[in-house]
DNA sequence: TACCAGGAGAGCG
DNA sequence: CGCTCTCATGGT
């Protein structure tokens, strides 16, 4: 175990074995993180930080001293074995090209509310679009946190209690559209305990999904990326509409294909990491293919 | 301009 | 069930 408890201090570093910042903080888990020299910067939580890695090192600065590091390292998983999780693939031209294309690509253990909250706001969006409606919800509903001179105002991403308070207006004005109410009704039934968040890193994959599809605008793909990216659940595979035409094409050309079946194969031919192989596979479609 | 976006839900037959 | 339509908004 590497010390994360050291006298407190604004920078840390970690060596870092396959880290491809790049990728994992562009591969549409999260929305709220913007290149900035020849690193990114971002929010987790309620501190602002600064993240780069160069060669076998990656480097974090907040903007004020931390004692414990261990929230940073949980986000960005650094206990994961890459290597380990990439050997469960299938060895099949397709998931390898996947792997060629972005190897380095990691999964990061994002807060379930805001995890939650992004992808009921992502539904029919480009991920542009998903950032610029984040980005607004952010500014105008969230604590301001500090960032270092120079770098401007940054703001947390807005607590359930906040966003329960406001009218289903307030939130359209975020540019959401449609997906005012929903995201208005799980902030409420957080907020009003009617659905316990924390609650669900007990349970198993199949009823945390079940609990997550008792809310408004969460399906079974919004579900399962709330289940990948914040709980963690190595199966959860997110079926996207690039997966859905990728999968076809790849595994299944020239025959028809329901859903169902798809999501099944999805989950039995990439094994027990499918929810990773999923990710590897969404970063190579979206950005080396072309659907025809 | 037309089309589509890391979907979900309601209304059909 | 399984299909189609709608929802709000902006990028390409």
């Amino acid at each position: 175990m590497t010390p994360s408890r050291s006298p407190a201090s604004n920078r840390i570093s970690w060596p870092v074995e396959f880290y491809h910042l790049d990728a994992t903080l562009d591969s549409g888990q999260v929305f709220r993180w913007q290149p900035s020299g020849n690193g990114w910067t971002g929010i987790v939580g309620r501190r602002w930080l600064q993240l780069r890695v160069e060669v076998n090192t990656l480097h974090a600065e907040t903007v004020e001293p931390v004692a414990d590091w261990n929230w940073l390292r949980n986000f960005l998983q650094l206990d994961v074995e890459l290597m380990t999780v990439l050997n469960t693939f299938p060895t099949e031209a397709p998931m390898q090209a996947a792997i060629d294309a972005c190897h380095g690509l990691r999964l990061l253990r994002q807060d379930p509310w805001e995890c939650l909250a992004s992808f009921i706001l992502s539904s029919t969006k480009q991920i542009v679009q998903i950032r610029q409606i984040i980005t607004l919800l952010c500014e105008r509903c969230g604590e301001p946190v500090f960032t270092p001179p120079g770098f401007p105002a940054a703001y947390a991403f807005p607590t359930p209690d906040r966003l329960a308070q406001l009218s289903e207006a307030d939130l359209r004005a975020c540019k959401m559209g449609f997906r005012a109410p929903y995201l208005l009704q799980a902030a409420r039934a957080v907020a009003e305990g009617r659905i316990n968040l924390a609650q669900l890193r007990g349970l198993s994959v199949d009823d945390a999904r079940i609990e997550l599809l008792r809310l408004a605008g969460v399906g079974r793909k919004i579900a399962d990326c709330v289940l990948l990216f914040a709980y963690g659940f190595p199966e959860a595979f997110p079926v996207d509409v690039w997966i859905m035409k990728g999968l076809k094409q790849l595994y299944f050309p020239n025959r028809r294909v329901k859903p169902r079946k798809l999501q099944e194969f999805a989950q039995t031919h990439f094994g027990p990491h499918s929810g990773y192989a999923q990710q590897y596979l969404f970063h190579y479609l979206r950005n080396h293919w072309k659907p025809s």
